[in-house]
RNA sequence: UCCCCAAUAGCUCAGUCGGUAGAGCGGGUGGCUGUUAACCACCAUGUCCCUGGUUCGAGUCCGGGUUGGGGAGCCA
């Protein structure tokens, strides 16, 4: 029960079961079985309703119910936090139990279900195979990112050998934590099935502070055998426009509740990435533009160096005016596993910026020859023994082959408006904060 | 982790020059013949984040802390 609006004979009662944005408006009038209890209901109360749906004679609604008994399921008293008013993000974030019940959190979380319906539904119309990737993992070189310890010792006391923990008496029997990406051993799956995918959660236990990190994430990862980088970006193309078509057409009225009180013209931008085809650039001519800005930079720009967010907004949103792909970027600044371009100093790695946003997928082509994947291993301080079953992947059927990474609560930002990842991800965990 | 900002009623906030605290919403009571986060009248609300200092006197000024927010880095 969202709100009740009592007169002497009548009292109009907006009952909401988050199926939806709109409430039903139950009529209840005087003489009718529970009606001084429909009058004192408190807003969060949870109540039963019999009556007759009929054409609403009044503006606002086409359809009311027009009760004929009411009862209070679970009431609900003064003291429950939500009021019939728009509440702060940051207060609403204290009581996230109870948040969902809000407008704006049943629009987010309606868009999140169906825009996760709707990854499963693309990929699945192209044949992709659905793949759970661990997430305890052993891998301590996934990439970038701190790992969040997995362990059963004892932290008060662990078994020690020549003064440092002995993980052989763990659980696993060596150190592990849980994943950062489920790349790895999606590649292992595109060799065997071509086409596959993950969706779930990852975790990343950087100390960041931002309204765009979280600890805890879910991430879609794609990975195509027999496929070179452009292929690459035209999936994620492909894939990122048929999920602004799709909240457009099946999300509709949650769109329009963003769009009139989260951000004013997101239909219009929606509208215009689905429609238009996305730019590429070369990393090598994005730093061209950057030196030729007449805006002040805080961070250099120079060839091989990695853009910053400034770059990538400045690229994205003066230079392209939309989604653009900068790709083949310098080898020294990309991880280990990304494809080696015949020039010798660039890797075949592709991000794809979007204004107001910045880096929203990043993907690459990955290096399939064993000889330069494992020499690029061990310049980046990582022992191939460690990734042996990795390497062995090339050792048999090596295909060439390249995939990307998209954050879903990143895709839910972009795609409704909100600003705080906090605000898209039901229960939000982020430094110092696991509540609920 | 670094930089900046903020913290006052249940919520959102105002509070002038340092002189002992206010509004709207919400809540309560009453009224109202169909309302649309209804409307009208009346009523009640406070550890001014904590701590130390300056001062005759601190919500207000200063130091330390806590919490929250924004930005940056890292990235998705």
């Amino acid at each position: 029960m969202r709100s009740v609006r009592a007169g002497r004979d009548v009292a109009f009662v907006a009952v909401n079961d988050g199926s939806c944005l709109a409430s039903l408006q139950v009529v209840a009038e005087e003489g009718m079985e529970g009606f001084d209890q429909a009058c004192r209901l408190g807003t969060g109360s949870a109540v039963e309703v019999h009556g007759l749906l009929r054409p609403s004679p009044a503006a606002g609604q086409a359809m009311e119910l027009a009760a004929e008994r009411l009862v209070t399921i679970g009431g609900a008293d003064e003291s429950y936090p939500l009021q019939k008013k728009r509440h702060s993000f940051e207060y609403l974030r204290t009581i996230a139990h109870l948040r969902p019940r809000t407008n704006n959190f049943g629009a987010v979380f309606r868009l999140r279900s169906s825009l996760a319906q709707a990854v499963h539904r693309f990929f699945s119309e192209r044949g992709f195979l659905y793949v759970q990737t661990p997430i305890i993992t052993a891998n301590d070189c996934e990439g970038a990112g701190e790992l969040f310890r997995v362990t059963t010792l004892d932290p008060a006391s662990p078994p020690l050998a020549d003064g440092s923990v002995d993980f052989s008496a763990d659980f696993f029997a060596r150190p592990t934590g849980l994943t950062v990406s489920g790349q790895l051993e999606g590649e292992l799956f595109a060799q065997a099935f071509t086409d596959i995918y993950t969706f779930g959660p990852t975790f990343r236990a950087e100390n960041s502070n931002t309204a765009r990190h979280a600890a805890e994430f879910w991430m879609i990862e794609p990975e195509m055998a027999f496929a070179d980088l452009m292929e690459d970006a035209r999936l994620a193309e492909e894939f990122f426009r048929y999920l602004c078509s799709h909240v457009l057409s099946e999300c509709a009225e949650d769109m329009a509740f963003f769009d009139a009180q989260i951000e004013k013209g997101l239909l219009e931008r929606v509208r215009r990435v689905a429609e238009t085809p996305f730019a590429v650039m070369e990393y090598t001519e994005a730093i061209a533009h950057l030196e030729k800005a007449t805006v002040p930079f805080q961070y250099p720009v120079s060839w091989g160096l990695d853009l910053q967010s400034e770059h990538e907004r400045y690229i994205t949103e003066q230079v392209v005016g939309g989604p653009v792909f900068i790709v083949n970027y310098p080898k020294d600044i990309k991880a280990f596993y990304m494809r080696q371009n015949d020039d010798g100093r660039t890797v075949a790695a592709m991000d794809l910026l979007v204004p107001k946003v910045g880096e929203i997928i990043g993907g690459s082509q990955r290096e399939e020859r064993l000889d330069l994947l494992t020499a690029r291993m061990t310049g980046a301080g990582i022992d191939p023994a460690s990734l042996w079953w990795y390497l062995e992947s090339r050792r048999w059927g090596s295909t060439p082959h390249a995939g990307f990474g998209l954050g879903f609560e990143r895709l839910i930002m972009y795609l409704s408006g909100m600003e705080n990842i906090r605000d898209v991800i039901p229960f939000p965990r982020t430094p110092r904060h696991a509540e609920f």
